[in-house]
DNA sequence: AGATGATCTTTACGGCGTCCAGATATACTT
DNA sequence: AAGTATATCTGGACGCCGTAAAGATCATCT
């Protein structure tokens, strides 16, 4: 039991086993799909052993919690980005709402484990929904920015859930073949996410009736 | 070759494997979940041998397709059923999201196998998109109803994606327990998903400025 | 009755997640 | 400096999995 030394950090054999494993899953993710993500081949692709991660995760759920913890780090950035990049105030949810689609669109493995990985389908990862910055938070407070009452705490929820579902739907959606069509007529695809953004009124709207 | 003869439908030894295998796989997908579903689970529940199921499926994934299929007929039924009984034209378009949800918070294994389970994952399946009375086409039917204008094809193609990414997300949502204090603070799950619907508004709202 | 061909079983292969018994190298104790 | 404890890694094993090939069985057609 050394709890008292200064290097702790730095393991005993292969110098940092858990990142390697990490960054292995990751380059697995990225160059054969999540289909090809087994334990076995994120040890072999990290040179070690089949049983070797147990040293480091319990099982392969929580080196799968890892990586999609580095996903959701790095969707905050892209939100953290998008949000002081948006011109008007106006602008700036759709421009969150585009900045996650984009970012499911440019990592699409790593967005299925940031949602599949975690054992517990139960819950949102905590990271998202607690912590200051997480991405949950930071559209919250970019509603209150735009103009929400931020006394009202039940609409502010419902709000911010709303965006997240809006663009949670249409992250899963975009990737689709048949909005091919839809996203040539409208000249890109971010007009096609702005359009589906826009056209989310629907839902209270009496269409001009 | 016998191409000719009448009772065609009945086959061999078993009776309908088949049939009693998609039987066998959604029973065990309601009663294990998702990941206990694997194709010799199934030829054991529907006892056969672990092999049998491959003539009568290309692989596993076609016989998940096929339990896929079922789940779509049965929520397109859904979304008819919703249809009708909605009260007010305005109130149509909210009724069918509502029904999307409750279905995929009903059937919540079943509703990952449509989605995860045909081996496809660059397209919807096409009788979702294509068919008549599909639950896509329902959609765009009642938003016709309901005031769009048909002749605008883009933005009616649009408005029923965003119709479609919103009810997808906010099903894929629903089941986290972080909702759970807004759904009692609203009384009731299906005010919680009539709140986020009429939420939706925020992409083009400016929220009263 | 005999042939045909679809259906099912048996057996087998490689890959998977995981556990366990050793080997090895590091850190702590004295 | 020596010795012990402990964290780390390897090798092998177990029972699953998806799938393929070869043989048995049985309804249908001639």
């Amino acid at each position: 039991m050394r709890e008292t030394t200064a290097a702790e950090s730095r393991p005993y054999h292969h110098g940092d086993l858990s990142r390697a494993l990490i960054d292995a899953a990751r380059r697995l993710l990225e160059s054969e799909g999540p289909s090809a993500l087994s334990l076995r081949a994120v040890a072999r692709e990290a040179g070690v052993s089949p049983a070797a991660p147990y040293h480091h995760f319990k099982d392969k759920g929580e080196l799968l919690e890892a990586v999609a913890t580095e996903g959701w780090d790095m969707l905050n950035q892209s939100l953290s980005a998008a949000r002081k990049s948006a011109q008007s105030v106006k602008d700036k949810l759709t421009a969150l709402g585009v900045a996650y689609v984009v970012f499911a669109r440019e990592n699409p493995s790593l967005y299925r484990i940031m949602y599949d990985g975690s054992r517990n389908k139960e819950e949102l990862p905590s990271h998202v929904h607690m912590e200051d910055d997480s991405a949950y938070c930071q559209v919250r407070d970019t509603l209150v920015e735009a103009g929400a009452d931020p006394s009202d705490e039940i609409a502010l929820e419902l709000a911010t859930t709303a965006a997240w579902c809006a663009a949670h739907g249409l992250a899963e959606m975009a990737s689709f073949k048949q909005f091919d069509t839809l996203k040539t007529a409208l000249g890109s695809e971010e007009a096609f996410l702005r359009g589906v953004f826009e056209h989310m009124k629907i839902f209270a709207d009496d269409h001009g009736k």
